[in-house]
DNA sequence: CGAATGACCTGTGAGC
DNA sequence: TGCTCACAGGTCATTC
């Protein structure tokens, strides 16, 4: 899926369509994604303005003007395609159920926006590990999926006092530490792997060694929580700036990825701080673990 | 309790 | 070219 910044960036490319859109009528075209949609889904949304779209860790949130959220989780494989009339070629065929659907296309929102314009946007998920449901906004905090739900990698929750309580008298590595979302919501397999380099920490330490006796924070754990901080705001940053060109011609919003330094670069050179050494994949709780066996320890 | 593993699905690319 | 296998950005349930 779509790591953390992957969703921001689909976040500000839906905005400018559903910011305070009307939603006409939604086609769900399966029963199910990864769990059941609720019951009478489609109805319930329909009518419905969308008053905001905003972000939980990997979970995209729209606001409805009935007080309830559309909570939405991009699985591995979501994207969305927001399409607006000037979009279509053939208008006269914008208001019918297209006939020339994805295989899978599994949802479909018709919206009015705020400018009075009709607008579209579909949901495909191949791999269907994404999912959408309704929760009240008061209850949302408390919800199955957001209860234990830790800090956001960028803002000022994320300190290296808070990973220094969090990691005391853990005996999980590092990898597995900060996959863990109760502890940081939305860091996902890639920007672990890049922080863990960034901040020439060894994939496999120890999360606890990174505190003091007393609970203090390492200088291992300051550089840590400001590498963390940094390739997050950075990958938002040029998923933002680059919205634009990442939009496919179809206008679909899926990944956005630009060069990692380790990820996915087994057997290539560590290029950054002249180590020479190369690129090593393991294998960690079961998710592939990229870094420099030289200059991260 | 924490940590590891399997399960959920389909698509893609490498290797034979 | 076609087949098989390993693997993919995430969670959730089960087991040790």
């Amino acid at each position: 899926m779509p790591e953390l910044p992957e969703v921001e960036t689909v976040r500000r490319g839906l905005a400018p369509v559903m910011d305070g859109a009307s939603i006409r009528r939604v086609e769900q075209r399966r029963p199910d994604l990864r769990f059941p949609f609720p019951d009478g889904f489609a109805a319930r949304l329909t009518g419905r303005r969308i008053a905001g779209l905003s972000r939980r860790a990997k979970y995209l949130l729209a606001d409805l003007d009935d007080g309830t959220v559309l909570v939405m989780h991009l699985g591995m494989s979501g994207r969305f395609l927001a399409e607006t009339e000037e979009d279509i070629e053939a208008p006269g065929d914008f208001h019918h159920d297209t006939g020339h659907a994805e295989v899978h296309d599994h949802v479909v929102f018709h919206l009015q926006t705020v400018a009075d314009a009709p607008a579209r946007v579909t949901y495909n998920d191949p791999r269907r590990f994404g999912f959408m449901t309704l929760v009240p906004r008061a209850e949302l905090s408390n919800h199955a999926h957001f209860r234990n739900l830790g800090v956001e990698p960028v803002g000022n929750a994320l300190s290296a006092d808070y990973l220094a309580d969090r990691f005391a008298g853990k005996s999980a590595p590092l990898k597995a530490a900060l996959l863990d979302q109760s502890i940081i919501a939305g860091l996902g397999n890639i920007y672990v792997c890049e922080a863990l380099y960034r901040a020439r920490l060894s994939p496999r330490r120890k999360a606890s060694t990174l505190v003091t006796k007393a609970g203090q924070p390492r200088a291992a754990l300051e550089r840590l929580t400001e590498a963390i901080r940094m390739v997050i705001a950075e990958a938002i940053e040029a998923g933002g700036s680059s919205l634009r060109d990442y939009v496919q011609a179809d206008g679909s919003l899926g990944y956005f990825q630009h060069r990692f330094d380790v990820y996915d670069r087994e057997g290539e050179p560590c290029e950054k701080r002249g180590c020479r050494s190369r690129v090593r994949r393991i294998v960690q709780s079961g998710r592939s673990t990229f870094y420099c066996p030289d200059c991260q320890r």
